[in-house]
RNA sequence: CGGAGCAUAGCGCAGCUUGGUAGCGCGCCUGCCUUGGGAGCAGGAGGUCGUGGGUUCAAAUCCCGCUGCUCCGACCA
């Protein structure tokens, strides 16, 4: 070994971290943790808070959020639900009345016990979900047949204290959405619980571009207190699943727990049949690990908080003429209804500002120069691929609209061949384990409904069961631990 | 909550083994120059070394506690 390979190689060092740095994220491949921590953090979504396992949503990540309110709650009201709200506090003996529930949530509740340098006479919990307040207030509000349905959403922050947190996707305080509705038949409970389920589905895929696993959670994942419970699992890019939504039916439940009662038609006093539903900050998540890469992230166009930004290009004796065309660009595509900023920061190079909006996954960049003026073009920059086009500056307004939805259909469907390529059929509790440790992904496998052969193959392959897929793309025989008649095909994935 | 690792300037790291003036790159500030894929030069600012104790004449460095973050497991949206 002589000088020069040492002197070699150190240069080549050096030209790999000047490169790495210029990427700033770890690649997917290299570690998707990592690359996943790297990526929100540089794209400015979040930050680590004070508390422990909170975090803050800076603006890039909460207009994310914002931008899903707004498509959710549209279509929360088209269902005939209206937006109420109630308190953060809930009283201890609320968690009484229904026994699951209390086990399922007792360990992650923060507790106010003094107030106004006063101990309470009663602990409060700090609200890890609304069904017993909300269960309270609807044993008020109810009395007749006449009052039903009750169909309420509540947008707000709930805490649970997890063990483990990571940043959106388990935090110890959330924001989301809790629809809870109050029926008087059980038939049209469960249609609330299906429809809103829907609701879900079109919103996940056809807004955030994701694909989704539709189905029923086994009684072991259901949720505490539920009677059903119906969820939609979304596959990350490291082949881990992720819960994107639930509803659940209630059954009578919490209407026993909490004596919500309706005089009926026949003059019947009847306990009313309820639903709860919900979707939080983790979709944010999602969105990330299902369509991000090793440039940063890529977002879907319906919800990118900026869809268009806007480089000016150009040498300092044409730069106030270029900034000023595109400052007319920006206009005509802000009264056009997009989301659009430009960039004119002289302090930056092109080269950087095209990096960095690629690293917050801004759907199309816009660059202008003196030869697309010059030409009476615009060149156009996809992020989903990469790809760059030129157009003429009298067809930008039509092209637009058709660029984003071809960028956000592209996107679905990228995420829908992963999802394909990653989802297997077994047979056997070793096969299972293979395709889970070899590749990750889903598995459909066979399930008798025995609890005991559901842990199992947690234990084994280390992967929990999704959910009961409503339309199996195949139906197995028997169940792939104990191979008896199978009741359920089950998707099995590591989870997040 | 168990197992492992990390904590030094805004970010990424070196220094710790063998205690003795806190360093590098990027970023930031000023000026010049520059702009079609993270430009260049010159000058400059910035750190009670996560925190609390201990050992020592002396602690970023050694020892103990605590906190936070990351990874791996058990619990969850």
């Amino acid at each position: 070994m002589d000088g020069c390979w040492y002197e070699r190689c150190g240069r080549m060092q050096m030209a790999k971290q000047d490169k790495e740095f210029v990427k700033e994220i770890t690649p997917q491949s290299e570690d998707f943790s990592r690359w996943y921590i790297d990526v929100i953090q540089k794209a400015d979504l979040m930050d680590y808070a004070p508390v422990r396992g909170c975090i803050v949503f800076k603006p890039d990540g909460y207009e994310l959020w914002e931008a899903c309110q707004r498509e959710l709650d549209v279509r929360f009201k088209r269902t005939g639900h209206r937006n109420a709200y109630f308190p953060l506090f809930i009283p201890e003996s609320f968690f009484e009345k229904e026994k699951e529930h209390v086990e399922g949530f007792n360990p992650e509740l923060p507790w106010v016990t003094e107030a106004g340098g006063e101990k309470l006479e009663e602990r409060l919990a700090i609200r890890p979900t609304s069904e017993t307040v909300i269960g309270h207030m609807y044993a008020r509000w109810i009395h007749s047949y006449r009052d039903l349905p009750v169909l309420i959403n509540q947008w707000a922050n709930v805490v649970r204290w997890e063990k483990r947190t990571l940043p959106f996707l388990r935090t110890s305080e959330f924001l989301w959405q809790e629809g809870h509705t109050a029926h008087a038949t059980a038939e049209e409970a469960e249609r609330e619980t299906r429809q809103m389920l829907d609701v879900y589905t079109d919103f996940v895929e056809n807004v955030l571009a994701v694909p989704v696993f539709r189905g029923q959670k086994t009684p072991s994942e259901k949720f505490a207190g539920a009677v059903a419970t119906y969820s939609l699992e979304a596959m990350m890019k490291d082949g881990k699943a992720l819960q994107a939504a639930t509803s659940h039916y209630l059954g009578q439940n919490f209407a026993k727990g909490f004596e919500i009662k309706y005089l009926d038609k026949d003059n019947q006093l009847k306990y009313v049949y309820t639903t709860s539903w919900g979707i939080s900050t983790r979709i944010l998540g999602a969105i990330i690990m299902v369509h991000g890469d090793d440039k940063g992230l890529v977002l879907p166009p319906k919800i990118a908080p900026t869809q268009v930004i806007i480089v000016p290009i150009g040498p300092q004796k044409e730069r106030a003429r270029v900034v000023e065309h595109a400052g007319t660009l920006r206009d005509q595509l802000l009264s056009a209804g997009w989301r659009v900023r430009m960039d004119d920061r002289e302090d930056f190079s092109p080269g950087w500002k095209f990096n960095e909006y690629e690293m917050r996954g801004v759907p199309i960049r816009l660059e202008l120069g003196p030869r697309d003026i010059a030409s009476g073009q615009v060149t156009l920059a996809r992020r989903d691929t990469g790809e760059k086009l030129a157009v003429p500056e009298s067809e930008l307004a039509a092209r637009l609209p058709q660029l984003m939805d071809d960028i956000q259909a592209t996107m679905y469907q990228k995420a829908k061949q992963f999802a394909d390529d990653h989802s297997h059929i077994a047979h056997s509790l070793g096969e299972i384990t293979e395709i889970i440790q070899s590749q990750r992904g889903f598995v459909l496998a066979g399930w008798c409904g025995d609890d005991g052969c559901e842990r199992r193959i947690k234990e084994e392959a280390g992967a929990t069961s999704r959910n009961i897929p409503f339309q199996p793309p195949q139906t197995l025989p028997t169940c792939a631990v104990c191979g008896r008649p199978a009741a359920h095909s089950v998707w099995y994935a590591k989870a997040y």
